[in-house]
DNA sequence: ACGTGGAATAGAACCGTTTCGAAACTTCGC
DNA sequence: GCGAAGTTTCGAAACGGTTCTATTCCACGT
């Protein structure tokens, strides 16, 4: 007839004594009498005795859990972010509830709010952000503590950790203008995301330094990919790259955004009979680890998802705990991986 | 100095009345006036209310939260089933609390307990239970409902979520014995996990109805890839590959366990100078999505990760609700997209 | 006019844990 | 042998919600 699980009173029936007492007794703090403190554990253990963590939650006004929102895991992207995060929140003693928006804005609204009733100590919300109208954000990060990840808003001052792409978009940029190209096209997200923005900051700069024009042909705008719409997507792609291509001087590289957008491009270059990268040169933004191992592989910039996830948590639980001097606007470092030679065959 | 959050006691305070009032007005039960019912919640607005529902689960003895543990959520298969799980769980109004065990035992087993102490409603476990001594896992499942996904124990009858790995590994072996293949070779895992023994299973019954022997030297064990030990992996790979071609009487197809083994596998038969298909054909037990799009193809079988997770959560729901019927062995069938022809340059 | 029934509200208990303040018991010195 | 000081234990309140039961109030029928 043993109830479900035994609390903290079943345990005290046995041994005889408070639930005063066994609480100081499971927690190791003093003013239990080691006699008393031996019958408790063997009690608690005999019973098979777990403490409710919901319980204890509830009087703290704590739950050690982080909400964390991302759009989707997938790609070689997110799930180093995730397991950045989890590594850090398990070494933190916290725990990580996770809810995917699927890029829905309404789901979107609905998790984070989800979130916040189950009273999580801080949220991490990665590439979101996008529609949020910036107040709805604010509000959020009034009541909990809130850390961006992979992209940020101008109109929100809200802590994140991204990819310094400025300087990737720059070194990308000045790295081929050094090997002597004049016309360097470059895709990018049709969204008005932060990454965007800092890489066609960094691309005019690099333009800039070298004296060459910014040319808005050469900057073109394609979709993300969507696992429902791919077909649709890399066909956009194929005619911004058509356009390009026809253009009375067209591009002789090609920076591109982001491994779908490589892909669709290698896909792409095949199809119209082009050599990468003697007729176009091809670099990404994000290298593709998975198509290393093929021996396929296309100059770039490399990430460190993994760090961005653990800073974040990092940043997180620091103010948590109420470190409000913490640096709340962490750029991690772009790796250089330009030298590689393209290898498609 | 309003307080952080307001409680239902600041609602009843605001409205002159009591917490019980409040509570039925807001959760929409009778009883309560209209009148009233409009004050209870105006009042809610306007002090930006929003329930804690710590609370609630401490009363209902209930949380509204699954446990899901992975080793990981890397690569092209997990992540599809997070999303099934996720999906299911939203619109069942459940939570996921997510924990990755990064493949080691301990953690696991920390992870288990805490998941039980957070007084999760039920668990999922991804691709784990390798080293569980069973015992440990049939004492979990006594105090939990728990659904396993991708493998299952011999030892313990537990709910469980597969692909159908006989079935596929027999149309495999079939296919190839039908396109006159006499020699065909097969790479499975060394751990002694259920798709391992379902698929020497499928095999041996393919051989055995179209006459042919089993013979071991045919089978070979190569290792789980790990982020960190990858060149090791690789290598142990070539070995056994280069064992297979130096059999007197070596074989003509290769069935892959895994697309990193189909990968090195490719990477080795390069460094060889064996062409695929000519001089060893190449089949794999799951299709590389991400290859596809860049045009490199192999043949094999197409899971349905998405659809296992959500079948995993929509068992686990039935579970806690107290269906004791519904079956538990959920085998999901598995495609061929063995007609596809290698295209590897 | 008075009991009756129904609706609206209030009060208290409960969920499992922690902590505060008080009470009980021990030990010691004088 | 008794007060002081220290140790050990206990009861009660708190956390924020829900629900059960009791109470109040009013309209209605007889």
């Amino acid at each position: 007839m043993s109830r479900s699980t035994p609390t903290i009173g079943d345990v005290a029936n046995e041994v005889g004594c408070s639930r005063a007492t066994v609480s100081l007794a499971l927690n190791n703090r003093p003013g239990v009498s080691v006699e008393t403190r031996k019958r408790v554990c063997a009690a608690a253990e005999s019973l098979g005795y777990q403490p409710n963590l919901i319980a204890r939650k509830l009087y703290y006004q704590k739950t050690s859990i982080v909400g964390v929102l991302f759009h989707d895991v997938s790609g070689p992207f997110m799930p180093q972010v995730l397991r950045g995060i989890s590594d850090v929140a398990t070494q933190s003693s916290y725990s990580v509830l996770l809810s995917l928006s699927d890029r829905r804005l309404k789901r979107e609204r609905e998790l984070l709010e989800l979130l916040e009733q189950e009273q999580v100590d801080g949220i991490i919300l990665c590439s979101i952000a996008k529609l949020e109208t910036g107040k709805h954000l604010r509000d959020l990060q009034k009541r909990t503590p809130l850390v961006l990840v992979d992209r940020y808003l101008n109109s929100v001052d809200a802590d994140h950790v991204v990819s310094d792409s400025e300087s990737a978009a720059h070194e990308m940029t000045a790295h081929m203008i050094q090997t002597n190209h004049r016309r360097v096209a470059i895709a990018l997200t049709d969204e008005p995301i932060s990454p965007t923005r800092e890489r066609i900051d960094g691309y005019q700069r690099a333009l800039g330094e070298n004296g060459l024009p910014y040319d808005t042909d050469l900057v073109k705008a394609v979709p993300l990919f969507t696992e429902a719409n791919l077909r649709r997507q890399t066909e956009q792609v194929t005619i911004a790259l058509d356009e390009l291509m026809a253009l009375d001087d067209p591009p002789t590289c090609l920076l591109s955004m982001n491994s779908d957008v490589t892909l669709a491009t290698i896909v792409w270059a095949r199809a119209r009979g082009l050599a990468i990268p003697e007729d176009l040169e091809l670099a990404a933004f994000d290298q593709m680890p998975l198509i290393d191992a093929l021996g396929v592989q296309i100059p770039g910039m490399v990430h460190s998802p993994y760090e961005m996830g653990a800073e974040a948590a990092r940043l997180l639980f620091k103010r948590i705990e109420g470190d409000t001097d913490a640096e709340g606007k962490i750029r991690v470092p772009v790796r250089s991986a330009l030298h590689i030679k393209p290898n498609l065959r």
